[in-house]
DNA sequence: TATATTTTGTGATTTGTTTCACATCAAATC
DNA sequence: GATTTGATGTGAAACAAATCACAAAATATA
């Protein structure tokens, strides 16, 4: 039996992790039921947009009744499998990759660093909370965690050699901060994070806005850095 | 004379960028002449599309003669305004704006932080490579170095006020890594930088990944993650 | 110099995404 | 219980982006 996968793109998946994360906010709050138009305000999208997204998920509400927060929030939560633990390696303890380790968002939603690597013996300290291992003991943590996604901060020299390392031992994801385009087989999906390029793009639309004068221009122009 | 300016969006100044770092690594290997194919092949798009964007940008080949890589980049440093300096300020000196005012690849694209800024008295060191400023001389700086653009790398509770605060003293772009969203004017450009979200969409995506088997679904899976 | 070849540049077409509009249903009101 | 109200859910329409296809131009070749 062939089990047909929906297909999800990007900007729709941005869209409800920003949902959910507003909707967390409003259960904090006390509020039990939202509507369609309640998450459109808070994130600055239609609500048109809310119930295509929702319907592409397969969330359903009530009609008339709005959603249910407690509902909405579970079935995000199967639909993003964060009822299981996720393990993570990060590669490359360099300025960020220290950084990424202490981040501690990534554990409040169960992504959980098992261990980091770095090539540099001054860096590598098992005897930590997180430990630093060389790039030698990669494949039995992998192993060991059952790791399918990494997150790759190393020199841009060295990505695409560390990648082909990675993949061969199994990773199936990587989030890539070095400012380079991976090649790897078709089956592996990389999400490349380049740090340059985000400022760089404020800073030409801010040099462009600077020049533009009426406000429907401006909402043009602003229409793709929201989510 | 209302001056029209070219709305470029997201994805396809992605792509420039994307383009303009493969140049630069193609001059440096001493090649002098691109087709767009070429271009295309090493970023993984179509030279149609390749051509299509340049065209947006008023960027112009020789027909048969492909595009002189000189010429090329030196259009996109016009378009980018790289010619001059542009001049940040980084707030918030936790583990990310630490690694994030170390980062040296934003030097390299004339990308300065002045100065960077945090409300801990601790971490405030005004003698150093990179001053950290207590907050109350943010105006004072942003003034003197004409800034227009920050990094926001504060925690999440105190971002909007802090956005609120750089908005007065004149930003117009910021780079937000607190996952909320900032409600500020319409003339200011937020771009939101999510690693939590980053790194969750790559575990969403090889999770579906692993169910689904066909290639050609792979690739639709595929297709918006690339850039 | 004429002809063939190759690549650009861009309308036309296709494909994908968002918005619109309304049938459908559930709750509230009478 | 009938009627009104107000929200969802989803095809249809509108809009946007990517691909196609080919004219135009520059170079190579004869």
């Amino acid at each position: 039996m062939k089990q047909i996968t929906k297909y999800i793109v990007k900007n729709s998946l941005k869209r409800i992790f920003l949902y959910r994360a507003c909707l967390v906010r409003l259960k904090m709050m006390g509020v039990e039921k939202v509507f369609s138009y309640t998450l459109a305000n808070e994130t600055g999208v239609t609500s048109d947009q809310v119930r295509k997204d929702f319907s592409e998920f397969n969330i359903k509400g009530n009609k008339r009744g709005g959603y249910d927060i407690n509902c909405l929030l579970e079935k995000m939560e199967t639909i993003f499998h964060r009822n299981k633990d996720h393990n993570i390696v990060l590669i490359g303890m360099g300025n960020l990759g220290l950084a990424l380790s202490k981040y501690s968002k990534f554990v409040q939603r169960n992504m959980n660093i098992v261990a980091t690597f770095d090539i540099d013996p001054f860096k590598q300290k098992i005897r930590s909370d997180l430990p630093v291992y060389s790039m030698s003991r990669l494949k039995e943590i992998i192993d060991r965690f059952r790791v399918k996604v990494a997150i790759l901060a190393v020199p841009e020299i060295s990505a695409q050699q560390v990648a082909d390392e990675l993949i061969r031992y199994g990773i199936k994801g990587i989030v890539n901060f070095a400012p380079v385009l991976l090649k790897v087989p078709s089956d592996v999906i990389i999400n490349n994070v380049n740090l340059c390029d985000e400022l760089e793009s404020v800073i030409y639309y801010v040099h462009n806005l600077i020049k533009a004068d009426g406000l429907k221009n401006i909402e043009l122009l602003y229409r793709d850095m929201k989510y």
